[in-house]
DNA sequence: CTGTGAAAGTGTAGCGATTGCACTTATTTA
DNA sequence: TAAATAAGTGCAATCGCTACACTTTCACAG
């Protein structure tokens, strides 16, 4: 009995019909892409019906994520408690960048490369993971805004925000994340630095 | 014969069908709701056929949006024919600003405010709206770097105009937009300053 | 004029994602 | 062990959207 496991039967056959219909998702749209697979078919090929899938998941491109719950909490630490002398833009570049790096659904998988091939690739899929970072920004907002000691509804907090989270999307499609993630992320510095003195 | 309706009796029937469904689809989502009209409701209302409403648009959320194909043009535009000693930023700030009051169907059309409302409060059409506008990032981020003499795949000039089209759904939910824009594009304008100081 | 071809429109049938409902089965718990 | 609970099932239906085969209407060349 594993500390992350409760241990119930019940529980334990909930978390791996779960599993079964992700794996089956990921495995099927690696084959032959998301938009030749229907929801049946994964259903099918984890023995399971229709109606269980969408117990489980709240949609078709929910199959493919299977951890946006921690998203929001890190991303809110990464602001609150990066190392003194980082500035916030600094820490949300290094947080993307390390996420960018993680997003697999195991990290030891070897078809991490391929996973993240086909959410590029997949717009439904690309845009739902951009909707996944944004729904959070209204949370990091308010960190930032926390961290500077500025009023909650900050308009600039809130640009700081979301313009983080868009510089993701930008990253992602550039051949070196690295490089291209300094030179988004530079903008967002030199213009906070400008207005918050002290950020 | 105006110049901007051309002649034939056939082109203007289809100008007219497409407007006869394009009010009726603002009138029913005014008084239902998105959400609670259904495209077989306009198409009725509009009396011309489900299949013909989609010859005519491409989804039923384009149903409100009259206006895509000027939009990239008048994009570049500001940026390029922007007046002298003006930043870029500040030409995209004052384009977005000036847009957001023209977004109607019908400028002079006293449902203005309702349709701006409908949208906002419609997720389906917020987030189409959204990518109206992400759709001619790429030909911004163009302009851009051709304003400033900087290879065209430049990472700062994508992240700039990407910031720039974010920005317009930032301040449309903000009750002081135009303070809202000041503050947002403060950013934007002081960290491409320190980049481009000839931009 | 006229007839012919393109374009606009129609109705039906159907697909795929998603939901509601009534039901069975398994597990928990009192 | 019985009642309560939760997972899973199968079916029908909705809704956006497309394909198809068809009719009507207009434009335009002969």
């Amino acid at each position: 009995m594993r500390v992350t496991e409760p241990a119930g039967r019940r529980e334990r056959k909930k978390a791996q019909t779960r599993q079964s219909l992700a794996d089956a998702a990921l495995e099927l749209f690696l084959e032959r892409g998301y938009d030749q697979v229907g929801v049946k078919d994964v259903a099918d090929h984890a023995d399971v019906s229709v109606t269980t899938l969408f117990k489980h998941f709240s949609g078709k491109e929910a199959l493919v994520f299977d951890q946006d719950d921690d998203l929001e909490a890190e991303l809110v630490a990464a602001v609150r408690e990066r190392p003194p002398g980082q500035s916030i833009p600094q820490a949300l570049r290094e947080h993307l960048l390390l996420k960018q790096t993680q997003l697999a659904i195991h990290a030891t998988d070897p078809r991490f490369a391929d996973f993240t091939r086909l959410v590029q690739e997949t717009p439904a899929l690309r845009d739902y993971a951009q909707r996944m970072w944004t729904r959070h920004e209204a949370a990091l907002a308010k960190a930032i805004a926390e961290a500077v000691g500025a009023p909650e509804d900050d308009v600039s907090c809130a640009a700081l925000a979301r313009f983080a989270v868009e510089a993701r999307g930008l990253v992602l499609r550039h051949a070196e994340p690295r490089r291209a993630a300094d030179e988004a992320f530079a903008l967002l510095e030199h213009g906070w630095a400008a207005s918050h003195p002290n950020g």
